[in-house]
Formats: structure tokens, C-alpha cells, sequence
DNA sequence: TCCATCTAGTTCAACTTTCAAGGAAAGGTC
DNA sequence: GACCTTTCCTTGAAAGTTGAACTAGATGGA
């Protein structure tokens, strides 16, 4: 299986093959790797440590629902079972929306700031360790870039950027 | 927050963070997108279909649950409850282990081989879409050196491999 | 005002993943 | 052979995720 048409199939190369490989085994284990630090280090899977992250840099450290899962790339479904989970351990709290009574602010208390705080040197440890510990400036500059250009072609209004009847 | 260590912690420097944020959300998008086109091609999710693929390219279409567990980077657990799924779909079986009483094959049946010869144009142009065609031959290069860079570093060998007592 | 429609967020059921525990066979070692 | 340890794989319960259905409130006309 190479890299010319076969049929209607264009498959990938032997090198787009490779890389793609790499691609998901590298992923794989980087993902696994800082899940089970998080988890073992401050009680919560990588996906809710973010959610903790995103409303420790949000102003008076809330955010509607909505915006939240929009900024961690999640359905809202998923967050409010995380967001569930997270007001049990006292890291977060619910708030009533003063200018829209459908909504919800996630705010981030004090308790859970203080466990962002103590996780934190860990983690970025961690990241540190599992990639850039182990590639060259140049690699970092690359990676940012390469996953820049893909992300582009992912955004909900990027996705759309490209169909021909929109122009 | 910018490069120097603050107290005992080496934060990430700016760029660092950039590239690290970028690299999340591109992964996860990609994943979601390629979990969902999966599911709606094939009916299963995108580590199913890898389990599927490996066992394709398997000798005799076949595979100790150890060693398909191994290749596809998930616990044996994992394993076990997908293989009972994809066995109640007809898309594999187990097998006793001729030569280890303990031992359980994977097997693709026919079925199994179907779906995904029907399934697998609509995923190579699916990758092909969200990450191939947006990349110069340079960075599916450099991409591809990087994702083996830090795959290496998180092997179950090469994680020891600097661990100073192991010299 | 009335109504259709849209948005915010939750909930339910089905499914997947994780973790800890366990049974059964294999591989030493004495 | 008896014993201990390791390996292979499964199981069950708890936790997490998904997609669809649903409620309540907002919005924009006619």
C-alpha cells in the first residue's frame, strides 16, 4: 500500500503512515501518563484539572456553563456531570446567572484554588518531562506550529471555511 | 509567569505554554472528530476500530490478548470488555490458546474484515482531511520525528532508561 | 400579547473506562 | 511433588462519557 490511487481510495503513504502511527502511540501514552499523575497526585482525571485551570484564569474566577465548555472543547452534558462531581469534592460551586435565569456561573472556591496550587509544580513537571525535556527549540517551534494548522482546520467556524458553496 | 523558576518550580516559559495549549486543543478535536466520524461509519468508537486493524494485519488474522493489548496501548481490562463487545457485534471472536491453557486468541472474523474494508476509505479521508492535507511534506517530517522523540521517552523500557539508579 | 423558535443547562439510559480483586494455568525452586 | 510467584485474562462496581430528550427562560415577530 503506497502512496498512488487505488480505485477511488486515496490512501496514505508509507511515511503518512508512520507519522500517523507515531502520531496516536505518542498521544496515547502522554495522555495516559499525565491522567494517572493527576489522578494520583490531586484526585481528578486531566479533563477536570482543566476545567479547574480555565476558571482559575477567568475573571473573579467564574464562567457561565456554556463558555466553559466551549473553552475546554467539551459537550455541556459532560460538564455538568464534571462540574456534579467537582461541586462534591468542594473545588467548585454553582451560581445562579443575575442577568439570565437559564444560566449557570461554574466559580471556582477557595478549597479548589488551593488544589490547583499544590498540583500544579507537578503537573507542569510532568508536561515538562513527557515533551519538552525531550525536544530541541526548534521541535517546540515546529510542534506549536503543525498543531496550530490543525487545530485551524477543526474550529467549528474553520470547519466551515473551506466548503465550496460558502466561497 | 514567564521562563525563570519561580521558588522551587520551573514554570513553563510563554511559548511553552502556547505550544502546550495548542497541542490539547488540536488533539482533542481531532480525536472527537474521528471518534464521532467512527461511529457514524463504522457503529464503533475510534479504539475499536484500531483493535480491528491490528488484528488485520495480524498473521492469520489473529492475536494473543496480551499482545493486542500491548500494540494498542490499553490495559488488558480495557481489552477484555472491548473484545466482548466487538464479539457480541460478530466482528471477532475468541479463541482458546492452543499453546497456553491460560491464554485467550482474538480473532477477526469475516464480518469483522468487512466492516472494516467498508469502513476504512471514509477514515483514511478523514485523517487525510484533519491532519495531512494541512501540512507541508516538511512538517508531516518533523511531526513524525517529534510524536517517536516522545513516544520514546514514555516506553515502558524508556521510561526507566534515565532513571539514575538504573545508570 | 401571543406564539414559534432558540438557547442554557440538566437528566436519563446506554455505553466505555478504570481499578481492585480473583481464578486458573505456567514457571521456578526446594 | 509441594509451594511460591508470576502471568493471563476476566469480572464487577464505580466513575466517566455520549447523545437524545426535556424543562425553563429568552427572543423576535405578527
Amino acid at each position: 500500500m503506497t502512496t498512488a490511487p487505488t480505485g477511488e481510495t486515496r490512501w496514505l503513504t508509507d511515511e503518512e503512515q508512520s507519522v500517523w502511527r507515531s502520531y496516536l502511540h505518542a498521544t496515547t501514552l502522554m495522555e495516559d501518563h499525565l491522567d494517572r499523575q493527576l489522578q494520583r497526585d490531586a484526585g481528578m482525571p486531566h479533563i477536570y484539572y482543566g476545567l479547574l485551570v480555565q476558571l482559575s484564569r477567568a475573571p473573579r474566577r467564574r464562567k457561565r456553563m456554556t463558555a466553559l465548555a466551549r473553552d475546554a472543547k467539551i459537550t455541556r452534558s459532560r460538564l455538568s456531570h464534571a462540574v456534579a462531581r467537582l461541586e462534591k469534592n468542594g473545588w467548585v460551586r454553582r451560581e445562579d446567572c443575575p442577568s439570565d435565569k437559564r444560566g449557570q456561573n461554574a466559580v471556582l472556591t477557595d478549597e479548589g484554588f488551593d488544589v490547583l496550587a499544590r498540583s500544579a509544580p507537578g503537573h507542569v513537571a510532568a508536561v515538562r518531562q513527557v515533551m519538552f525535556s525531550r525536544l530541541t527549540p526548534e521541535q517546540v517551534r515546529s510542534l506549536g506550529e503543525i498543531m496550530q494548522v490543525i487545530a485551524g482546520g477543526l474550529q467549528p467556524e474553520g470547519a466551515d471555511a473551506d466548503l465550496p458553496w460558502l466561497r
